[in-house]
DNA sequence: CGTCTGACTTAGT
DNA sequence: TACTAAGCCAGAC
């Protein structure tokens, strides 16, 4: 289910859905990036959609779009949340460390969506 | 219908 | 390491 602007769904593909699908499945505590969402989605070239489809997503999705950020973990989509503060308060009140003021450290909370990191490891 | 823009990424300079 | 250009697909004008 897309529903692009007003129930036009012209382009009910299955990439929108396993977007979303994917950025259901991902940890709380956990961030993975536009391109890694696309490439598990079967798009790779195809960031830029992640990132519209993730702007038109339905609450539901914005709920968790939080743990979306860009490759260098910078809060590009803080601004739908009416701040990125807001959205660093919601990834750090998850666990998510950060180390720049908008940029969170992928190297400590990177998930990638054809594996599970929190699978195979407990502790941090 | 052509052009610009965008919650992006990669490669080249 | 930082900036630029190109690729990507869909929506707004």
């Amino acid at each position: 289910m897309v529903r692009p602007r007003d129930g036009s769904t012209k382009y009910n593909s299955t990439f929108a859905e396993r977007v979303y699908a994917l950025v259901r499945r991902i940890p709380p505590g956990r961030v993975t990036t536009y391109g890694r969402i696309a490439r598990a989605a079967g798009a790779a070239r195809s960031a830029r959609m992640v990132g519209w489809l993730l702007h038109n997503a339905p609450p539901e999705i914005a709920a968790v779009a939080h743990r979306v950020v860009n490759r260098h973990g910078e809060l590009t989509g803080g601004w739908a949340w009416g701040h990125p503060a807001v959205m660093r308060a919601l990834l750090e009140d998850e666990g998510v460390t950060f180390v720049e003021e908008f940029c969170v450290d992928l190297e400590r909370h990177l998930w990638e969506p054809e594996d599970d990191p929190i699978a195979m490891n407990s502790t941090e």
